[in-house]
DNA sequence: TGTTGTTAGTTACAAAATCAACTGTTAATG
DNA sequence: CATTAACAGTTGATTTTGTAACTAACAACA
């Protein structure tokens, strides 16, 4: 295409990233959203819990920096659904540990599936070193 | 951290992705905003004229894969900011031709020098065959 | 030419994200 | 201890997005 600029957006890092992830969240979240009708916030949630086992909802925000409003209310149609169950720490009751039901758990092991399918659908358009160098370097821009 | 499970989130080709994209594009945000508040939306939008100048609003969809309705808008306010203008194709009456004005095209500047510095900062967080590679493969992920 | 289908773009309404203010609790310090 | 600050988590108000239905214009073709 003729530009009029010498600027390419199409190289342009953080557009491109987010244009990668679109494009890969969209496709997997059709996959998947069918079966459990679940949000990408409660999805998240559902696989923190179902990889790391119990803690609590300050935990999942430190580790996947979603806001802590995105959380509160995904824990609570999780729960609703019966989930997961909180549990008070008794020490300190501001704090709410959080755990897999074993519908949950369900949940959890069937969407684990499906996310290592179409992550290896994923990695088979790249050579093998090519994935490994992409996720490396996403690793590193993640936590910049 | 001790896993209960041997899937690993992190490594996960869409979580990262989203986690990179997100984590970039909120420094770049938190840089830009304050000089024109200006939605990421908005900025794409913005780009697209500046870069390729005069085009549709279909045209900046097929080229961003942003929702029309996220475009129709983007274009609304930047025309009340009076960054753009609207022009109707007399052969096509369906068809509105989209251009940056003056202002448009000063805002556009002062965001790719922006754009740029940031691109570099980001850059210089890898050695400059590892930019080149990550760039090559998100351009294929994204259009995958 | 008229009927049916398609396309560009907008709008209305529902769903979700963001931000700020709030509750209840623990920690820190005088 | 009393008061103030800090923290985990929730709620409510506002903003933004997504979905679907819509308008207006063109195209195809009997």
């Amino acid at each position: 295409m003729t530009k009029k600029d010498d600027f390419d957006l199409q190289d342009f890092l953080p557009y491109l990233l987010n244009q990668a992830a679109e494009e890969s969240s969209l496709a997997f979240q059709n996959i998947y959203k069918d079966r459990y009708g679940m949000l990408r916030t409660e999805w998240r949630v559902l696989f923190h819990l179902g990889i790391y086992g119990r803690m609590t909802a300050k935990e999942i925000g430190e580790r996947s920096k979603m806001h802590k409003t995105k959380i509160s209310r995904a824990v609570a149609r999780l729960e609703e659904r019966r989930f997961l169950t909180r549990e008070r720490d008794e020490a300190d009751r501001r704090l709410e540990y959080l755990e897999l039901t074993g519908a949950g758990r369900a949940a959890y092991q069937e969407l684990r599936s499906v996310a290592i399918d179409y992550d290896a659908t994923l990695a088979r358009a790249f050579a093998p070193e090519e994935v490994a160098v992409l996720r490396k370097l996403l690793h590193h821009l993640a936590k910049l």
